[in-house]
DNA sequence: GTGAAAGCGCTAACAG
DNA sequence: CTGTTAGCGCTTTCAC
C-alpha cells in the first residue's frame, strides 16, 4: 500500500532513520490506515529473543508478591518487556513439565521462589536452555545464582532484639515450612539475639506455619493450650502475626496487653490493624525493581561470563502497637 | 540424531498416536539426550495462535485482583495458556501503545478494567485485531461484550438494607472513581435502598474514594469535620473501610459503637480486623474461573459469529462485628 | 535509500 | 507410517 517492500517497512517501524523521510511518511500513514501491529511471534523467531520474562511466584494472592509483581510488571513493560505469571510453581511436583511449558516463551526467569535445591534448578528447560535467572527473597545455599533479597538473619535480630529490649524475656515465634532458606535465616537471627541476651531458646516456644493467616491462627491455638506461655511472639511475616493476634483475641488474650507480637513484611494493612502491627519493613517494590533491572541487564549486556551478583537490601523496624513492656516489668 | 524428519517429531510431540511406537521411542530418547523444547515462537508462527492471554488489572497490589489473577493462572495453565499480565492499563493515557505492545502477543484479552468506554475500546489494536475480549468485574455501558461480574445494585442494596435494619437512618457512603461502572451501579443500589425505607440521600454523606486505604483515611477526615454525622456508613470497598475505621478509631471514634461500617469484597484479612468487617463478599477467585473458561472457550470454540454471553454472580452479605445498632436505637 | 532473497523452527498438505 | 515441501511474518545480509 506505500508501494515499498516488506524490508523498507521493517527499517521504518524499527530504525527510521535508514529510511528517506518521503518514504517513512508513506509507511505511517499505511500503518495507520490499515491498524497494522507488527507480528510479535515472527519477530521473537527472528530475533531470537521473546521480549518476555517469567515470574515464578510463590503465592500471587500474598500482599507481599503481589506488591513486587507490581513493580516487576511495570519496569518490564517501560524497557519493552512483557511478563508471563507462574504461581505456585516450586511448589508443584510437576515443576518439570510446567517449565516445559513455559521454556522458550520467555527470555529469562525471575524466580521468588526457592523451594528447589540447586540440582532441580540446573535440571530445568529453561535453565539448561542457557536463560538468565534472578533469584530473589529467598536464596538457595551454594547456588552461585543473581541474587537480590533482604538480610534476613539481622532483620530477624532486630525485630527479636525489639521484643528484648522492652524487657520480654520469654519469646517464641511462628516459623514456617514454606520459604525454607529465609525462614531458616531468620530463625537463627532470631536465636542470635536470644542467646545474646542469655535468653532461654525453648523448643516448645518454636510453632511451625506457613505463611498465611490460617497458619497464625493454628500456632494460637497451641500457644492457648500451654501452661507456660511465652510473653512475646516474633512472627514469620505479617499475615501469620495477623492470624496469631486474632485468634487470641477471640479466647480474650489482648495484644499487646498480655503478649507482644512482631510481624515481618509491613504489607499495607499492617499499620491499619488494631493494634496496629509492629513488623520488619522490607523495601518489596524496590525488590522487584531490583531484580528486574537486574535480569534485563543481563539479557541485554554482553553474553560473555559474568559472576554472579549479590544484591542484599535492608529491611527496617516499624514500631507500632503491637508490642509493648511486659505487664509484670518494672 | 532420532533419523527421522522434522515433521515426524512434530508428530510425535503433538498427536503420538500417528507415529509408530519404535519411532516414538528413538524420538522420545533423542528428546530426553538433547533436552530439546519446542519453540513457542515458530509454533505460534505457524499455528497462528500465542497460547497466551493477556489479563489486564487496575491494580495489581489490591487483594481483590491478585486472588483473581491467581484463578486466571492457574486456570489458564492447566488448558495449555501462559499469562502476560498488564497493570494499570486502562488509567494510562498511553493506552494506545501499551495495548499494541501487547498486541499479537495473545490470543484474547481478559479485561477487568472498565476505564474506557466503548469507543476507545474499539479502538484498540487487540479489538480490532478481531481478538476475543471477555470484561469482567466493570462493565461498559451499552457494550455488547462477553461480560462476567457480580450484582452489584442488589449486593450494594442488600448491604444498605442490614444497615437500615439494624435501625440506622442517617447512612452516609464512600463511592470511588476508580471503577465508574461498577461504582455507579453499587451508588444506584445503595440509593434504592434508602429511598425504599424513606430515608434522607445527603450529598454531604456522600465521600469520594479511590478503593484505596488512603482513600478511606481522608473521607473519615471529613467525617470527623462535620456537625452532623452519619450513624452508619457503606462503603465501596474493604480497603475503604479499612481505612475509614483506622482513621476513626484515632480520634476517638468507635466502630461500630459510634459509627457501623460496611464494606464490600470480603478480603482475606477482613474478617481478622478488630472490628471484624461486615461486608459484601464477591465470589473474585470463582469469578476469574468463570471469566478465563469463557475465554477459552471462545478462543478454541467456532469462530462463527457469537452472541456475547452475561454472566452475573452473586454476592453475600457477611455479617461480622463492624455493624450494630445505633447508641440511640432501642 | 531500497529491493531481492534467505532463513528463524515449526506444522499441514500432499505424496508415497 | 513417514518424508518432502511450502510458508507463517519478520529481519538482515547483499546487491544495486
Amino acid at each position: 500500500m506505500a508501494e515499498v517492500s516488506s524490508a523498507t517497512v521493517s527499517r521504518a517501524l524499527t530504525s527510521p532513520e535508514r529510511v528517506s523521510e518521503a518514504t517513512r511518511e508513506r509507511i505511517t500513514a499505511a500503518v495507520v490506515e490499515t491498524g497494522y501491529t507488527v507480528n510479535q511471534m515472527a519477530r521473537s523467531l527472528r530475533l531470537r529473543a521473546a521480549k518476555t520474562i517469567l515470574i515464578a511466584i510463590p503465592n500471587i494472592g500474598n500482599p507481599f508478591y503481589s506488591t513486587i509483581l507490581d513493580a516487576v510488571v511495570q519496569d518490564a513493560a517501560e524497557r519493552g518487556y512483557g511478563v508471563l505469571v507462574a504461581n505456585r510453581l516450586g511448589g508443584d511436583p510437576t515443576l518439570g513439565l510446567k517449565d516445559y511449558f513455559y521454556s522458550n516463551r520467555a527470555d529469562g526467569l525471575l524466580l521468588f521462589d526457592a523451594t528447589l535445591n540447586l540440582e532441580a534448578l540446573q535440571d530445568l528447560p529453561l535453565v539448561r536452555g542457557n536463560r538468565p535467572l534472578v533469584l530473589s527473597c529467598d536464596d538457595i545455599p551454594d547456588a552461585p545464582l543473581d541474587l537480590v533479597m533482604t538480610d534476613n538473619r539481622d532483620a530477624a535480630d532486630t525485630a527479636t532484639r525489639h521484643l528484648i529490649e522492652l524487657g520480654h524475656k520469654r519469646i517464641g515465634t511462628v516459623r514456617s515450612r514454606t520459604t525454607p532458606n529465609v525462614v531458616s535465616e531468620r530463625h537463627s537471627g532470631f536465636e542470635r539475639a536470644l542467646k545474646r541476651a542469655n535468653l532461654l531458646i525453648r523448643q516448645d516456644w518454636i510453632w511451625q506455619g506457613d505463611h498465611t493467616i490460617g497458619g497464625g491462627i493454628v500456632a494460637a491455638e497451641s500457644w492457648l493450650a500451654l501452661n507456660e506461655r511465652p510473653t512475646a511472639m516474633f512472627c514469620g511475616n505479617d499475615e501469620t502475626a495477623i492470624g496469631f493476634i486474632s485468634r487470641l483475641r477471640q479466647a480474650g488474650i489482648d495484644c499487646p496487653r498480655d503478649v507482644s507480637v512482631v510481624g515481618f513484611d509491613d504489607i499495607a494493612v499492617a499499620q491499619h490493624l488494631s493494634p496496629a502491627l509492629t513488623t520488619m519493613r522490607q523495601p518489596r517494590y524496590y525488590m522487584g525493581k531490583v531484580a528486574t533491572a537486574l535480569l534485563l541487564d543481563i539479557l541485554e549486556g554482553p553474553t560473555a561470563e559474568r559472576t554472579p551478583t549479590r544484591r542484599i537490601l535492608k529491611s527496617e523496624l516499624i514500631i507500632r502497637a503491637s508490642t509493648a513492656s511486659p505487664r509484670d516489668f518494672n
